[in-house]
DNA sequence: GTTGAAATTGTAGGGTC
DNA sequence: GACCCTACAATTTCAAC
């Protein structure tokens, strides 16, 4: 246990927040079996520990004016990786960045307002490398967690 | 305006949200200028719209026991598309699944224990098609919205 | 962890522009 | 229609146990 106690409550509560991380710590204790301050002692010590790294909410992209979904694999050009690192932050268009092992070093999940925006998006990256695009037609499971 | 009214407004209240889903409508209310009911009340009609489709905690992988993260390409084998996308939504180590354009319909982001639970994994999907796993070193964007 | 009191927040009603 | 204000219910927080 020591610091990190992650047993079956703990699990519990991390559900009901994965389901709706609004709930409130009363409604958290009721199903849990917890009162309201101890479910609270409980999350303080899940953020502060690092095992809860924040709370977010999830939009529909297409009504924020975001409808296109797309996976980039960019292989970075040698010497490019700094800059890359660096810029890729800036991007809003990029929600996901990962390094990979394989011969295409990065992989990005980009979510853009239509065609236009992502062929400059994809002229962008070329700046940094070789990037191959494949379009998201559908998300059979979106953003699961634990 | 009709039914997506989408102004600065909310806008703001949106990044808020995504900063910390668990700001209270009065904070919220601080910081855009309204009133907590003004808040709450573009939030419940932003939830009824389904720009909002919820709130999610976002936890550190590796403290809870899933240090090792994946992105799977799965060419799928004709006619096994149905069964497989009926049988990812119970894989608990399935974090993501986009069909995507290309020769490898599927994409897949996962999260496992370690490389003995990765192959175990790798040998299920084999059943579907032809997988192509590249491990994730680290990742420079992780999940921005919006 | 629990209980109980104080501060804060959420919510519903009525009113204004 | 969108917003504010008021008042009450619920929640959060902090204390003591």
């Amino acid at each position: 246990m020591a610091a990190t106690e992650m047993d079956t409550l703990n699990r519990k509560i991390l559900r009901c927040l994965q389901e709706n991380a609004r709930m409130s710590y009363a409604e958290i204790g009721r199903v849990v079996g917890l009162s309201a301050p101890a479910v609270a002692e409980r999350v303080q010590k899940l953020e502060e520990q690092g095992i809860i790294t924040g709370y977010k909410v999830s939009l529909d992209l297409g009504k924020v004016g975001l409808p296109l979904e797309a996976v980039i694999s960019l292989k970075i050009s040698s010497g490019q990786l700094e800059s890359f690192l660096f810029q890729v932050q800036k991007y809003e268009e990029v929600l996901e960045c990962h390094r990979i092992t394989g011969e295409n070093c990065m992989m990005l999940k980009v979510a853009v307002k239509g065609p236009k925006e992502l062929e400059l998006l994809i002229n962008q990256l070329m700046e940094y490398g070789e990037p191959t695009t494949s379009m998201i037609l559908s998300s059979p499971v979106k953003a699961r967690v634990i």
